[in-house]
DNA sequence: AGGCGCATGTAAGCCGTTACATGATTCC
DNA sequence: GGAATCATGTAACGGCTTACATGCGCCT
């Protein structure tokens, strides 16, 4: 009933009003935040969401041909949000482009494979210094520490995010490893 | 040029001959392979390819009321995968449902909340197991300590299948005494 | 004067999912 | 006899990407 992507921008929702612009510009950048968007999308799916009660708009003063409005999320947007986090485990249909290129790598020579893991390599790692220093921040409000609040909720997959960009830089280095150790 | 699906077939394809009904099996099932397809797209995917002469086929016995087709990969083909696996860092659009509803999991009572992550983390450690499983086997396999040979893919792309497992299985854990620490 | 950020919307096209359609062989 | 597996295709639909369209306010 309600769409990976609606329960996205309610979960946005439920943590403070946005226009859609402001949504669509959290989506942009993915860090702290997991799931990305473009506007065009949001505004149809925002427009569906108001006919469903399950957010609301007041139209405030702002930039534009047409009037700014700022959304809300009503109760009955939470409730959908809570249905939509506690429902049935998802068949998940995996797609990893680093991987699958990397399942190729046999029909490069070995200093192109080690080219590619490189690359991926500081990708990982600059996607890691982002996440530990988003979650030092967070990690020093007092407010991370109540399972209610959601800076609670974004200290944890913070912190998901760390241990798995973590092991990916472990990872391509035991392969740069591997490649080195047999030319 | 060359779109993603496209790209995978050809990695399978690199590896050994295929006919589409084979390719949409090994598709349907993740372990081992990181990227999912439904014979649909399959199909039309292979015409593509053929049309380009990246593949071409020749017409065997079997089931079925049309002719069976058992596809392989050209020197084209061949070169092709090569370009696009060696191709510019991905832009990686980042989309993770299982972190998207923890992010809001601060809207539920926590005993909701850990059993949550309980979920999760089941889901995780069986993935793990069956990586492990496919690990073992491909690891036995002195082919694997070949980087011209496909096995030696293999081998790094389960490694790092394992790797990103355990460490979700630990950040689970991780989650579960953070929520038992504060009710 | 020009560029950037704010702000909202529509439209065309591509990719992926689900359903429709057909039929042979093998196993229980 | 019926179910599962092998085997190939088309069609409808929905989600995502890219491009088109408009225009105000602020900074340089």
């Amino acid at each position: 009933m309600t769409s990976t992507l609606e329960a996205a921008l309610l979960g946005v929702l439920a943590r403070g009003e946005n226009t859609g612009y402001s949504l669509a510009r959290r989506m942009r950048r993915p860090v702290g935040y997991f799931w990305t968007a473009h506007h065009s999308q949001i505004y149809t799916a925002l427009a569906a969401l108001k006919q469903r009660e399950l957010v609301r708009h007041t139209v405030i003063d702002g930039a534009g041909p047409r009037p700014t409005k700022r959304y809300a999320i009503t109760s009955a947007g939470l409730e959908a949000l809570r249905a939509f986090i506690a429902d049935d485990p998802e068949p998940a249909p995996v797609r990893d482009l680093e991987t699958l290129r990397l399942w190729s790598m046999w029909t490069l020579d070995p200093s192109g494979a080690r080219a590619l893991v490189e690359q991926a390599r500081e990708r990982h790692a600059s996607r890691l210094a982002a996440y530990e220093e988003e979650l030092a921040h967070v990690d020093a409000d007092p407010a991370s520490r109540n399972p209610r609040d959601p800076q609670f909720a974004s200290r944890l997959t913070l912190a998901g995010g760390v241990l798995s960009r973590r092991a990916a830089v472990e990872w391509c280095d035991w392969m740069l490893a591997e490649l080195r150790a047999r030319p």
